[in-house]
DNA sequence: ATGTAC
């Protein structure tokens, strides 16, 4: 039961898929479908995170499966790398399905520049972004806040930093929810969480938070690669990978307590007490909803602000050449939320609270979602590996539809905890490895960056084959990093 | 992830 570390009984599906039986465990309402190849799955099974999916599969209101993707760890109640969706009328939604830093995401720009025109500049470029992007732990942002604006910015998302000078409305059309989630109150968010939230607008923060100057290495799919204007091999682009900071990790951390006072007369059986959940139609499970969306707006606020940054900081190096309108906004996606949605379940279409915990949204082709620049490919998927190996780009796939409640993988996925990738590699080794690989480094302190070592993750190709090959997104682009800031 | 634990 719960954290046991008994044997799951696996079924193998086909070649990337697995599968856990609803009989595994007492009270398990769907079954679990895990996907992996022979490799990752024993990794997968080491970390024990499968006991979580079956856990997972036993909240009230689940439909379909509990979803593990192949960069699948153990997290906080759900693992992270897993979707799940419930039933919108009947189901719940459980803060720490959505994880701690709400609405982590990804945004990739595109520049004109090719590695040849950068040269020369690398060191330069490096010192310019990393002055410009304010990082560290508890750090402040760029920008601080009023009250009053700070509740604009949890209602408005993406288009107040636009309005406020931070970027292009062209940005917004290509921003997942044109950066702002519908439905958010600030009076559902605590005083603390609204002072935390203040400072920080516009700022990386740390851990596995990142800016990165990265070129496209090798194109998988040239038509959907020019689509997205990142088409030409050597060509330069950057990716930005945050959240919403100490602002989401106060409503999660607020919610969850929430949750866990309620949970008694709820009368639901929970395997983990941080499976803790609210129901969809209560109060409190539409407060926790509204407070997210708060925390998902400033997070898309906080990517806008760091793109800014970034556009400053090239302009300031490469003059006209990288002038703000000659890096173009590729996609922003987020990989920690519970999205409303409808699908297909056992033949019947229903709405549905799809938890996506360290999981990106890969709508296909012709989805309504998407702009019409990207109709006919699909969304872009934007995956960060390691900061010593490669990201990748992807286009959402039909099979996410019928299999994966919209979804797919979000990044490399931790094969070590932070402490054992501590211990195992000093910031000297590292920063002499990362040297090496032609990677320069710009990082707020040297100790928390050996926590983020390129061994202390996966392998980002094996995870991004087993998603292609699963039908759930389709390759587009590999990218191989230039520059990291970090904090 | 995180004012890196209550």
């Amino acid at each position: 039961m719960g954290n046991s570390k008994e044997k799951i009984p696996l079924q193998r599906i086909d070649p990337f898929l697995w599968r856990i039986p609803a009989s595994y465990q007492e009270g398990m309402r769907v079954p679990g479908v895990v996907y992996a190849d022979d490799e990752l799955i024993q990794q997968i099974l080491d970390d024990n995170a499968l006991q979580q999916v079956a856990n997972v599969a036993t909240l009230p209101g689940i439909v379909g499966y509990s979803l593990g993707m192949p960069d699948i760890h153990w997290g906080y109640g759900f693992p992270v790398g897993g979707v799940a969706a419930t039933d919108a009328e009947t189901g719940v939604v459980s803060p720490g399905g959505i994880g701690f830093d709400i609405n982590c995401g990804v945004r990739l720009m595109a520049t004109e520049l090719v590695r040849d025109q950068i040269r020369g500049q690398v060191e330069k470029l490096a010192d310019a972004l990393f002055k410009a992007l304010p990082s560290g732990v508890g750090g402040a942002g760029m920008r601080e806040l009023t009250t009053h604006e700070m509740r604009d910015v949890m209602v408005q998302g993406a288009a107040w930093a636009v309005e406020d000078g931070y970027g292009f409305e062209e940005d917004l059309e290509v921003t997942e929810e044109h950066g702002c989630l519908a439905g958010a109150d600030p009076d559902k968010v605590s005083p603390m969480a609204m002072q935390r939230g203040r400072k920080q607008l516009g700022s990386l923060g740390s851990g596995n938070h990142f800016a990165e100057v990265q070129y496209v290495e090798h194109i998988y799919d040239q038509a959907a690669a020019e689509a997205m204007g990142i088409g030409q091999v050597g060509q330069i682009v950057v990716t930005i990978h945050c959240g919403s900071r100490g602002f989401g990790h106060q409503i999660a951390e607020d919610y969850i307590k929430l949750a866990e006072v309620k949970q008694a007369g709820y009368g639901f059986k929970l395997v983990d007490r941080q499976l803790a959940c609210l129901p969809l139609q209560s109060d409190e499970g539409k407060a926790y909803l509204a407070a997210m969306a708060c925390g998902a707006n400033f997070a898309w606020a906080n990517r806008q602000l760091l793109m800014h940054g970034v556009r400053l900081a090239f302009s300031s190096v490469f003059g006209r050449k990288a002038r703000a309108k000659e890096m173009p906004l590729v996609y922003d996606v987020c990989h920690n939320i519970a999205k409303i949605e409808e699908y297909e379940v056992d033949g019947q279409k229903r709405w549905v609270c799809v938890h996506r915990k360290g999981a990106t949204r890969a709508f296909p082709p012709q989805h309504p979602a998407l702009p019409e620049r990207y109709r006919s490919i699909g969304q872009p998927v934007l995956i960060p590996g390691d900061m010593g190996r490669y990201s990748f780009v992807l286009a959402g796939a039909q099979g996410s539809m019928e299999q994966s409640f919209g979804s797919c993988c979000h990044g490399a996925g931790r094969r070590q905890s932070r402490t054992a990738a501590k211990k195992s590699i000093s910031p000297r080794d590292l920063l002499d490895q990362l040297a090496a690989r032609g990677v320069t480094i710009r990082v707020h302190s040297k100790s928390l960056l050996t926590e983020e070592a390129p061994t202390a993750y996966k392998d980002a190709q094996k995870i991004v084959d087993v998603v292609h090959n699963a039908g759930l997104a389709q390759l587009v682009v590999r990218l191989k990093p230039v520059i990291v800031v970090k904090g």
